[in-house]
DNA sequence: CGCGTAATTGATATCAATCAAGATGAGTGG
DNA sequence: CCACTCATCTTGATTGATATCAATTACGCG
């Protein structure tokens, strides 16, 4: 594990200098476990903190009057956790554990000092909300727009493309680690529907599943299925490089 | 007008220094008009600058292989657009001026200055993204997990809500100043059902339309409908206040 | 080895889409 | 000022996709 995974994630963007380094590990000296299903914190909770994930996978969610979910997000490695802290006094979104997590919590402050200190490293962090938006407007399309078979291919391969943004060595075999039911609730579909239309993506042989391992079969048709966009191709932060 | 509309818009949330101020009027120096119905940028387009909104009221959003459209957002006044230029080099979606509208570009590199300058000016801006960034959550919501009455009630206290920020005369009556279709296209619905929907909700007294002004009739069944939830009730920068 | 969660499958119900006409209304040219 | 036109809104009839309800079945874990 690196000595600070938010490092590694924004190297992927910019080259950083030493010091920028210095800073980002501050942001992850303390560290706090969570077991499988334990909630980071839950919606209407008072966070003063933000949060780097570390190990684990997390999912953010909201919960409606009627009981059903909304699960916003899936959270990796190197993640930002709680970045709404930034404006709202009390959480608008509860975060919760689905494997067993570590995270390192740092004050809203610290974040402050670290965009006095190193500019650059802000617009980084400003840039890579970006992705998060982005992402967010993607499966807004899908669920606002698209057919639950396209829905269940878009998130399957949004979900390789980000344990692979941290695993490069995977390639179209990848576990899931998630439930239908909550495939299901992240877009906007009945657990029962979301095993259906697994199965019709299996039975055209777009995907293989076995042993909790799931095979992306035909990935440029499952691409078709989906409406994909590979956002990771269009990156560019070239601009921010030169920065004195 | 106010010489610099983020400026009215951050002011909302901190007290700005003269500096501050300064800063931000560079953002505007310069100016576009757009018709309306004429796209600023269009998605796979090209864009290194950002843009403030001055004047007018657009909208973001994808269109998807089978040519239907998902609306991202609406757009006013003091709004940030194409924040995406950050990370991407190619706009992920087109913004387009839904009434008459004035812009102000403004490079992304002078962003990157003001950062540098003032770095609580850039946590305010961080900030204001994380507003942006939890309406969509909202919507995502809505439209992954309520019915299509809900979703247009909650569009419509959306829609007001946003127009009240810039005029706080505003209390139940407001025009729309969009069609059904876009109305649709922004909550995953048809013309023809949100037609129908409004015409639910104006039999049941939330909500009255007479020559193009909507009236919230009963505000809180209209809530209720919505699962709405006062976003702007639960702001909270005052830990930025004090910065050195 | 048993227990509980997750996955699977079939039957039926519903909500919203689609198809198909009109009606209204704002802007435009004569 | 009127007639025309195109967009928008409205309404009804029908279809279709997905939810709901109801059992099983498979399987990871203690």
């Amino acid at each position: 594990m690196p000595d600070s995974w938010l490092a590694t994630r924004l190297n992927g963007l910019i080259a950083l200098t030493a010091q920028e380094r210095d800073m980002l590990r501050r942001l992850e000296e303390r560290e706090r476990r969570l077991r499988r299903g334990a909630a980071l914190f839950s919606e209407n909770d008072r966070v003063s903190d933000l949060f780097v994930l570390r190990e684990g996978t997390m999912m953010s969610y909201v919960l409606l009057d009627d009981g059903s979910r909304q699960i916003l997000r899936f959270l990796f490695p190197g993640d930002i956790i709680a970045t709404a802290t930034l404006v709202y006094a009390t959480a608008p979104e509860t975060v919760m554990a689905i494997t067993d997590c570590t995270v390192s919590p740092f004050d809203r402050q610290v974040l402050a000092e670290l965009v006095s200190s190193c500019p650059r490293l802000a617009m980084a962090l400003m840039a890579s909300e970006q992705r998060v938006r982005v992402a967010m407007t993607d499966r807004l399309a899908a669920v606002g727009r698209t057919s639950a078979r396209a829905r269940v291919a878009a998130l399957l391969l949004e979900l390789r493309d980000r344990m692979r943004e941290l695993d490069p060595s995977i390639g179209t075999v990848f576990a899931l680690g998630i439930t239908q039911e909550e495939i299901g609730d992240a877009i906007g579909l009945t657990a029962v529907h979301v095993n259906r239309m697994l199965r019709q993506l299996e039975e055209q042989g777009l995907i293989a599943r076995a042993a909790g391992r799931l095979t992306l079969v035909d990935e440029a048709k499952l691409m078709r299925a989906a409406n994909y966009v590979d956002r990771n191709a269009k990156f560019d932060l070239e601009w921010l490089q030169v920065a004195e």
